[in-house]
DNA sequence: TATACATATGAATAACTGTTCATATGTATT
DNA sequence: AATACATATGAACAGTTATTCATATGTATA
């Protein structure tokens, strides 16, 4: 008889109204993963730097290369996450793609968290 | 003679005048990085869900652990990601550590992210 | 001070992500 | 048709990250 108990759950301390009101609310999985998608996007300097620099302007590939001193390759897998995030849109003319800003709330989500960031 | 020119620069369609101008105008690579990890946090489902469930109540580890139905390890190793960002503050009575948000900044970023999520 | 409980933390692991390299695709020009 | 150029893409690799497990820390209570 020298056996622990067997583990049952290890959580002990619980408020449950809370719980119970939190768990009621909580966001759905789809409505959860496509919110994380959202910001992952937006949690990676180059691709930071290429909504940065459409903001002013739209650009081709080339060009955004040149502005953030990488290689064209990496552009291009960055331009194909943030398209696919439908946060660039493009258009073709000749051999040239231009990119450009597809959504106005990438605008506002920058703005946001600029302020944020400067307010500390 | 059969060698190959040697590379020496791999970019060359340029607009130069826009090039320019974006380099001008880039972030500085602080506020590039700040900006990163702020947005990284959200960039998360475990994380989402925790600065949701406090959206609503404070609560302790145990509580949050709960209602995510995850183990309190990783609910803590999370909770030091927001604490570090300052997302999330603490305040303890006795054993129990109580967890709420720390900035305003965060339910706007919030929903600013759900309407974009929603809109499509 | 011994025990129980709430939380934190370090190490290990598995999964994911960004960049590079090589190469493919698509479009214009000769 | 052949060439050049702009862009895209697949595979490989290195670095990062989230979770788990085991254990440590801190606080109350008997």
């Amino acid at each position: 008889m020298g056996k622990k108990l067997i583990e049952v759950c290890e959580i002990q301390c619980i408020h449950e109204e809370d719980v119970k009101v939190a768990k009621d609310n909580m966001l759905n999985d789809n409505t959860i993963n496509e919110l994380t998608e959202f910001f992952k996007v937006f949690g990676d300097a180059t691709r930071i730097k290429i909504l940065h620099a459409l903001f002013q302007t739209e650009m081709c590939v080339c060009d955004i290369a040149a502005v953030l001193e990488m290689n064209q390759s990496a552009i291009s897998h960055q331009l194909r996450v943030l398209k696919s995030a439908r946060l660039v849109k493009f258009r073709r003319e000749g051999k040239v793609i231009y990119y450009s800003l597809d959504d106005n709330h990438v605008i506002d989500v920058l703005q946001q968290g600029l302020a944020h960031v400067k307010h500390r």
